[in-house]
DNA sequence: TGTACATCAGTGAACGCGCGTTCACTGATGTAC
DNA sequence: TGTACATCAGTGAACGCGCGTTCACTGATGTAC
């Protein structure tokens, strides 16, 4: 093949990084082979072992790209009351539930994530650091630790929602899991309404 | 081999089940092999076709097994308030974190079910009705449509976080998830300290 | 300017392996006579 | 009571296939002289 200049290979390696996000995403990590992966990137399966050491290295690289990625989206919400509300409705949406090629990692992968080796959950671990502390600047709540607390709350609450609105047959019960687990993502994220949560209130 | 009575032949499936059921948990769908899935029930790989169709029907009653012991699991806690605080202290506790075998199938497995055939959709969406009921008859709310809510965001941000807390690296952070998600847990469990959550509520 | 060589991203065939699935067979038992 | 046969849960070898990985090769370009 023609010689390209040196920024062409990290192109290439970002192109198979980016197909790969989806095909994990929609086919699962053992479900998606070498061969179509980089097929998906407009190559063919040789190529594969110029980029990565192994399929290992691959996932370990998607997490962390994808994480970024979602990172990114909430960084760039604007600042002020209502961001946070309204990346809530847009990730519990039916659009981002029939999205999941081009959805959220956690949502398609964790619990295989979960199941991977070390340098895959490691980078998984970095990233969703990253992803709380981006949430928690959004929130409308001067304690760190309280901010940090509803940013973990609301990320497992979210991923946990549109897996269950996925994994359901019947449509009706998919969109009521998104509106009811919306509801309760918009209590744990306006703490104007409510008490703190990192400490259990009990009755008065 | 010997022949048995009539209830032997069920028994020996009920044994595959079981086992499968530990393997899919710990080792997810895609990873359990047929011939490793079998062994564990101290058989040989030819025995598998002559309790199921394929492995999508063994998984689908894998499903439906595994939904309903949770379900058992629930209903078995004893009536009266506080019941649904001492399964949801169990659930997020570092001991179910660590038991992937012979914890909640949900955590383990419900990306990976999103993504299977209808057949197995079906199964988890009529075990997953039947939990919703059960953990609703334990919440002290008389609306069943604010139970249903109720029972429903508890699932989501239980299985969410356990998904979480297994996917990190960081014991520390771990912890971190399990902790911050008990207490989001009890304020969505204990209505008495906290306002309806189906319709949002906004700042006074 | 022209020729010979080094570089290196990508090709595509091949590897050993484990997968889901099939099937001829085994052998202990119950039944028929 | 003794023999021949039907039953059927389980065995284990075999199937075609796709997996992750390797490697000799290609061929367009840049460099040296």
């Amino acid at each position: 093949m023609a010689r390209y200049g040196p920024e062409h290979k990290d192109l290439t390696r970002r192109r198979i990084v980016d197909a790969a996000g989806r095909r994990f995403k929609s086919d699962g990590l053992d479900g998606s082979g070498i061969a179509t992966l980089v097929a998906d990137a407009g190559l063919t399966n040789g190529a594969f072992y110029g980029h990565f050491a192994s399929k290992d290295d691959l996932i370990a690289s998607v997490v962390a790209q994808q994480l970024a990625e979602q990172t990114a989206r909430v960084a760039a919400l604007p600042a002020g009351p209502g961001s946070v509300e309204t990346f809530v409705s847009a990730y519990l949406s039916p659009g981002h539930r029939d999205d999941v090629a081009g959805g959220c990692p956690s949502a398609a992968l964790l619990d295989e994530v979960g199941r991977s080796s070390d340098a895959i959950r490691e980078a998984y671990t970095q990233g969703v650091r990253e992803l709380v502390a981006a949430i928690g600047r959004h929130l409308d709540v001067t304690d760190e630790g309280e901010r940090e607390s509803r940013a973990i709350g609301l990320i497992t609450l979210l991923a946990g929602a549109l897996q269950a609105a996925r994994a359901v047959t019947d449509r009706e019960l998919s969109d009521r899991i998104l509106a009811v687990t919306c509801a309760q993502a918009m209590a744990i994220a306006s703490p104007s309404s409510h008490s703190p949560i990192s400490a259990r209130q009990d009755t008065p």
